[in-house]
DNA sequence: TTGAACTCAGACACCGTTGTCTGCTTTACT
DNA sequence: AGTAAAGCAGACAACGGTGTCTGAGTTCAA
């Protein structure tokens, strides 16, 4: 494995090197502008990346495409760092809290995409993309709802979305300086676990 | 540097009520409209309000202050909601369940709205434009801190932004039709409380 | 009822973005 | 070293959005 770096898709094409290293750049330049702005063009991209505008079509058919590679490779990024964090060892909550950590700062930094899939693809399509990633959480998640560490009288999926929506708010803050990373670390940790914990055998009710 | 365009506050401006009518339309068209796409151009927020481009352009200077305007109201609509809620009224757990069960679906509704938002303004001028409706939960969120019912370890505005986010997740849920709303009230209730709640005098950690 | 506010219909120039194309130079592979 | 791939530079038309303007109709309010 290692420097196997596809646009889009393992394809045929035997790439000089330095056409992959434009791409490389071309897709990092890309995910920088698109989260500094949604509606970055293809120029701005260029720019950041160092290369000229016509490279980018060197690569890419169009803005769609090279959008398309940009999320593809972020979810991608993502789920390599989930799986990394062996969401399927030890128990549940161990394995949510190595999971969390591992992977929100990663989920952060692609925030801001999800504003630029948002309008071209369907909300169905969308998540269809982000399973990917979410699915490696799946076993996770049922796993802790059959030996009572998560609440059972929610569908898993709803542990999922509230899972990533809290990853999300807590990079915010980061991003917006409202707390410091290393105080928001412990702090979604206990959010999450939180948000997901069976009720304690509580009274009342 | 008053606001002579005031489509939000009703003031000096003596319009006439097929003005005010207008004015309405298009507010409302432009959510849905930019709802569906945040990039709808004023030529789609006017056919959708039924109205031709120049009569937009009548009310509002240009195309920012539309949106600045569409945002402020809708602002002001969480807001009502909230205080209709009476957060500040009977104990922090039964005050957060009635605000959030009151808000979050009106708060979905605008969701997407943020994202029209996210690359015009900062993130701080962002934030404080929400501070309006999120002020309110202030009190709230302090005084369950104080009395032991939510996690005092971390920042109050934490609890907020974690509030925020999981009743966003919860509209997005509904509207991609993985649960029915009258499910996802009180899973939405349950994950909230727990996300806020102090640990429970569990052991460990 | 009359005047003013408002709306409609359509045009206009301006601008930025997209996608393509052209030579010409540089870089990688064998 | 030679060849092909890749990059640069700068142009081009096409398109859509914005903001402004005109000159008509129509609706409200005094």
């Amino acid at each position: 494995m290692s420097t196997e770096h596809d646009a889009t898709t393992p394809e045929k094409p035997r790439r000089r090197a330095d056409a992959e290293r434009s791409i490389a750049r071309i897709l990092d330049a890309a995910v920088d502008a698109l989260s500094a702005d949604p509606e970055a063009s293809l120029a701005a991209i260029a720019r950041q990346a160092g290369v000229v505008r016509a490279t980018i079509y060197m690569h890419f058919p169009n803005r769609e495409e090279l959008l398309e590679a940009v999320t593809d490779r972020a979810i991608a990024e993502v789920a390599a760092v989930i799986q990394a964090a062996e969401p399927d060892r030890g128990s549940a909550e161990e394995a949510l809290a190595r999971v969390v950590v591992a992977s929100w700062q990663k989920l952060g930094r692609y925030h801001a995409l999800v504003a630029v899939n948002t309008k071209q693809h369907s909300h169905e399509e969308l998540h269809a993309r982000h399973a990917a990633a979410l699915g490696l959480l799946v076993p996770l998640v049922q796993r802790g709802q059959q030996d009572g560490t998560f609440r059972a009288d929610v569908p898993f999926a709803w542990h999922l979305s509230m899972l990533l929506a809290l990853m999300h708010a807590a990079s915010g803050e980061v991003n917006a300086g409202r707390v410091t990373e290393a105080d928001a670390r412990p702090a979604l940790v206990a959010s999450v676990f939180g948000a997901l914990a069976a009720a304690s055998p509580a009274p009342g009710s």
